[in-house]
DNA sequence: TCAATTAAGTATAATCATTTTCAAATTATA
DNA sequence: TATAATTTGAAAATGATTATACTTAATTGA
């Protein structure tokens, strides 16, 4: 984690920004959020339980320059909210989102699926990739099971009362 | 044209709504500007051309509509507006964006890219997957084509300096 | 060290896209 | 035709984000 918020400090101060306290309760935040897809207000929140006197346009700010820097991704799941997700160190694509229609939940794939696609873009359509956004709209694995669960419980019904058709 | 009107009047009335003359001005506008990328506002001000008396409210609740029933599909590029996209005739899934960083253009991909990346994530992640949303920003051809020229240029320039260097 | 410049922060107001409200108009239905 | 249901338009409300004005903190050069 330290570590983690050191190389952030380089990364400013090789852009000529400081890490402000503000700014660093910004960075811990997500860092001890990140499987969530955080909104400005949800930091906000949570920063301002470390930090009371902060100010959401602090937040924005602060998301903002770090999406500048690629340290975080700014990303748009369709209800009106921009969330912020923390890039993974090292990572060289952005992964990519299941978001499930039924329950909202949001995982992610960290595996890069795209490599050839990417290929086919450059070579086909003359087109230079420097980024990319893949989200695929689904049931995620828990509702499909909640599913199953109840289809053989349903099953089970039907099969309690053959006896009384008779 | 008009075949492709009958054929959404069709899709609504299974749906028990009815395509009122406004509802009609927006579809005719959607399918005028099939290659553009229209935000709420842009639909409205098309409408208002043929249909001075709309308000911006119907246009929004005409787009939500027609998104709800998959004529259209609502994207988000990152800047503040939603952006409503008809879906293509027979077209089994939604068609994928290179977004240009430098000139903002957006061009459309209708190649299905995804089929054996979705196998993989229903069988890895076993998620369902419903419908997509993959969008590529980096360079387009027209930009690309551009600095080629402009490298070629600077090259030419140079080797004109030459003799001064010596 | 100290004044001067600059960066960053806070609180609040302003903006902009989108949604809601509600009365009036239209359309379907009995 | 009367009644109910749907749809509309205008205006107000909402909610996320950005801009503004002012203050505070940090940095720099004498």
């Amino acid at each position: 984690m330290e570590g983690r918020i050191n190389r952030i400090k380089k990364q400013l101060h090789a852009q000529k920004y400081k890490l402000t306290p503000q700014r660093e309760a910004t960075v811990r935040v997500l860092l001890e959020n990140e499987q969530d897809h955080l909104s400005a207000e949800d930091v906000y929140l949570l920063v301002k339980e470390k930090a009371p006197e902060i100010g959401l346009a602090t937040v924005y700010r602060t998301l903002e320059l770090l999406s500048e820097l690629k340290i975080v991704d700014k990303i748009n799941f369709g209800d009106g909210v921009s969330r912020y997700d923390l890039r993974r160190e090292g990572a060289s694509h952005f992964h990519h989102h299941l978001v499930c229609i039924e329950c909202g939940s949001v995982d992610e794939i960290q595996e890069d699926l795209l490599g050839e696609v990417e290929k086919v873009v450059e070579r086909k359509w003359h087109f230079k990739v420097k980024d990319h956004r893949l989200t695929f709209h689904g049931i995620c694995h828990r509702c499909l099971e909640k599913h199953e669960e109840e289809n053989r419980l349903n099953k089970e019904k039907e099969f309690e009362k053959e006896p009384e058709k008779v």
